[in-house]
DNA sequence: AGCCAAAACTTAATCGATTAAGCACCTCTT
DNA sequence: AAGAGGTGCTTAATCGATTAAGTTTTGGCT
């Protein structure tokens, strides 16, 4: 019996005493032989125990892998214990699999993280909201096929959502009825990290394109035009959207004396916005009588529960499906910005 | 100059002239060649945007790609967006990523779900919950490395959690207080699709091995203990975790008239629960006094609200790192069981 | 029968690396 | 001065497929 040796297409072609070429074409061209030898062969590899042609080889041949990388921000830890990015990578993944592609995650930083090297197997390459000086953007541009996420690189296409104007609306929203007291919580805003209220030392990302500046932009220009100092607006930054890492500035925030304490909160995620709510009730505040609070995102979260977060929804999956359209070549490739749709729950009515 | 055509090993060998084992040497074993050279070809690839070895040729020569799969249960779009399994993937990636391994993520069931022929590139499979009975079992044990999670496959190496003592305990805890009616609402425990009260026509899933038959059983175990007949108890079931569709089966089951409608639910995961305890909240039903509620997984979004969710915890995320690390050959082959964790809450103190 | 096109296979080059084995050459040691 | 042992590099086989081009067989038509 031949069962020792590892069966290759060769082998089988051996066994059967047919060429290679004819193997590879009962597999991938059934039209280019006859039907009765092609289920001779098909029969005879489920016998032998072959599973058809070895992806690594055909890979190389063929120069297509049928994958596509997914570079996220984060570690993928963190990133997959966020909903945002679940979303989102589920609107990639929903593309990609009903074209036969698969999905490869790759971690924005990690541990050893290894040089984009092994992920360079993909056909192309989604990059997903990294910062603009990262260092993995020196290597990737020499890659084929590149679409990024939320950030620009100069020359390639592009899928965001228009955060400037998104939460320029929801302050809109918020502010119909003028606060006295009105803070913002954000995101990754200064170029320190800073887990706590932002204080003149800390300078803000310089770049307008990112995330956090844009969207905080669009909170300022809402205020200015209610004339309120933007100046006077406390701000603070929280270095990780995880409750973890809120908790603590949020319960900072809210056990200021009354006098203090806000009683509007524009929050750049729907995950501080929920520890905010959660840690308001905790205390006993009530939302919306005592404080507003608004969200950014849209996440399930907040919708499926009692209260229902106000807040502004960007479509992570609809933005997930339209990058990998275009990594797939069925979407001409773009600049292509989102719209985003206000919420109207019960923290901020 | 030499932009125009492809930089490869071999041409960048040319370039230099040296010989293309020297090339793969500078980037695979810097003390088989003298430092200057080494400094040389370096510099001369980045010159050049010689991205360093083709993944997909060494991958072929070597037999290894540095990748591991995760096969999931479901259409990745739906896995993507459930808690329990992005938890157990950030496990999977922490692990992978300090070993400088990526992630390719491949759906059990999708559109057009090509054989796992582009996915047999991997080093490894992880197979996660998948029903004992499904087509690509068939197909995945001629595959080199695998573990399964969460269900087993005869001689394969496994990682689980006790699902029977899991749903036992939490059980016996709700049950220490007497309910008047309670009912158990499971998670895709039927044969046939259904999608409410289990009736008498419904095959429950016959084998044991499946996470949803196992944790009824700890259910039932409890029940008996406690002298409540458990056909007495009504059995509800869901078709997928998720709150779009355990709404409206939830929303049935508490607009039951007043003697009908349950005082204890045992909800078989945490969506569920949740689920549960929104639209009670939304009918103004006290949780717990007029009905107590315990869920199953421990998810963050249970415990990081009020009020918290009774529930028992698994942790996913360790159930991922074991996995990689069998599958990395880190920890010995084995079949593992983990602990589960008591989570006392406030919907079921 | 004879001719020709289509059908059914085969030949052989190629994808881009890795790596064992071999060959110079240099530096010590005795 | 000869042998031993390192360095530093090259040669060439190989991984497992795909595919354009070529060859043989078949069958249809006059």
């Amino acid at each position: 019996m031949t069962d020792q040796r590892r069966m290759t297409l060769k082998n089988l072609a051996q066994e059967l005493g047919v060429s290679t070429a004819t193997i590879s074409n009962a597999f991938n061209r059934p039209d280019q032989l006859s039907p009765a030898l092609r289920d001779r062969i098909l029969k005879a590899s489920k016998r032998l125990g072959y599973s058809g042609p070895d992806a690594k080889a055909r890979s190389l041949r063929t120069g297509r892998s049928r994958i596509i990388a997914v570079v996220l921000t984060e570690s993928l830890t963190y990133s997959l214990n966020d909903a945002v990015v679940g979303e989102f990578l589920s609107g990639v993944a929903e593309v990609l699999d009903a074209h036969g592609h698969t999905l490869l995650l790759v971690p924005g930083r990690g541990h050893a993280s290894q040089p984009p090297g092994s992920a360079n197997i993909a056909d192309g390459f989604i990059v997903y909201g990294l910062m603009p000086n990262h260092k993995l953007l020196d290597e990737l541009p020499a890659q084929r096929t590149l679409v990024t996420v939320d950030f620009d690189i100069e020359g390639y296409p592009t899928v965001h959502v228009d955060n400037r104007a998104a939460s320029y609306q929801i302050a809109k929203h918020a502010l119909r009825t003028l606060p006295k007291r009105p803070a913002i919580i954000n995101l990754r805003l200064t170029k320190q990290a800073c887990n706590g209220r932002v204080k003149p030392e800390h300078t803000l990302l310089p770049d307008t394109s990112t995330v956090s500046r844009a969207r905080l932009e669009g909170f300022h220009r809402a205020l200015d035009e209610h004339g309120i100092d933007t100046e006077q607006v406390p701000l603070w930054n929280i270095e990780e959207n995880t409750f973890e890492v809120c908790s603590p500035v949020i319960a900072e925030i809210l056990d200021q004396p009354l006098g203090q304490r806000p009683d509007l909160l524009l929050c750049m995620s729907d995950r501080i916005a929920l520890t905010a709510l959660t840690l308001a009730e905790e205390r006993g505040i009530k939302v919306p009588e005592e404080l507003r609070i608004t969200g950014f995102d849209g996440i399930a979260e907040g919708q499926y529960r009692a209260p229902r977060l106000t807040t502004v929804r960007q479509d992570s999956a609809g933005k997930g499906r339209l990058a990998a359209q275009m990594i797939l070549g069925r979407t001409p490739f773009a600049q292509q910005l989102l719209k985003t749709e206000l919420l109207l729950g019960d923290t901020c009515p």
